[in-house]
DNA sequence: CCCTAAAACTAATATCGTTAGTTTTATATT
DNA sequence: AATATAAAACTAACGATATTAGTTTTAGGG
């Protein structure tokens, strides 16, 4: 009755739609058959653009990547120092808080090993080496300092997102003190 | 043909077999099906001991919970301070480690907030801010800090776990100087 | 102008969670 | 010891989901 419409989908838009619905219901809720709810077509009509649900989920984890290598790139201009790192810290949990179900795509690719997926999180990594080369650090200290800095962010954003800090103390003011303690730390310790 | 057979199932030993599958085959093979299959009865049966996957997710994490505070106290016996704090940290990255899928259903409870899963929570906590008592710390510096630990080790657990650190750079020595540079900066900003 | 291929569709299947109702037997009560 | 109750398994059925196969229409390139 109406196949080929005049104005087809393309991918963006499908992803838009995706992350909408993540970050209304949970990634729980982002199904082929809500998706297709809301996008007005037939499940089926899904696999034209992508390989399944399993595809999708790439998909999503790629595009909600980017969009928080976009919002730390922003947040990094004009800064340098710590007051850089608490700038793409300060953007990383705030994208996490505004858009929580596509920070939830970022970490469910169905293959985390996927050379797309690994490619999309290197520039977030790429970016922090870039500002950490701000402090003279010898050896493998930096790369260390990357795995931690990224642990912090991630951890502190998950575990806030899934109601983990059940303290009445400011959430912005750990995370400062936290982020200021760790780099404080790394350089004493060269 | 074989209700109430002479041996019921206790729910501990349903959930032994739950996490054995997770940590063999991830949580999302942890289905009705596919635990009744294991357990040589049918989905249905399972309705007797938890009410449905959300009540089984439930006991899940808060069993694991548990089996984390279990081990996270066995490595916090005999030692104070930075070396009590490191002690731990290993035995939470190591748990993650062991038994990737219970850790795993340890964040998937249905609904974070529900008591049970916080005071089980909450005893892990209650077990860092003791160790964190042996440094003089003022005001709300000690609560910023086990907000830094446990972020510092849950990111680092998920991280590692979905393969995050591609650097070819020891784990166990990363996690040392992390925790080692947090705590030296928590303690230098009193 | 036509022809191919994209992008929608319908129909059908397998799997899963869940509910309802049944059956057997262990255990507690009398 | 006999009986009643309730726990714990079962079968059967339903709705929702992802997925595959095959069909139809039409946009756009040759």
């Amino acid at each position: 009755m109406s196949p080929r419409p005049r104005f087809a989908l393309d991918l963006t838009t499908i992803l838009e739609a995706a992350g909408e619905l993540a970050n209304q219901q949970g990634m729980q809720e982002v199904t082929l058959a809500n998706l297709a709810k809301r996008l007005n077509i037939r499940p089926p009509s899904l696999y034209n653009h992508f390989d399944g649900l399993p595809g999708l989920r790439k998909h999503l984890a790629i595009y909600g990547l980017n969009k928080l290598y976009e919002e730390m790139t922003q947040a990094a201009i004009g800064v340098s120092g710590t007051e850089a790192i608490l700038s793409i810290s300060r953007a990383y949990v705030n994208f996490a808080r505004n858009y929580p179900g596509i920070y939830e795509a970022t970490l469910m690719a169905p293959n985390p090993e996927d050379a797309d997926v690994q490619q999309a999180g290197s520039k977030i990594v790429g970016l922090s080496v870039r500002l950490l080369q701000a402090y003279p650090l010898e050896g493998d200290m930096a790369l260390h300092a990357v795995r931690g800095l990224r642990s912090i962010l991630h951890g502190f954003s998950s575990l806030e997102q899934r109601g983990g800090f059940k303290m009445a103390l400011d959430l912005d003011e750990s995370l400062e003190i936290i982020i200021k303690a760790f780099i404080d730390g790394i350089r004493k310790g060269k």
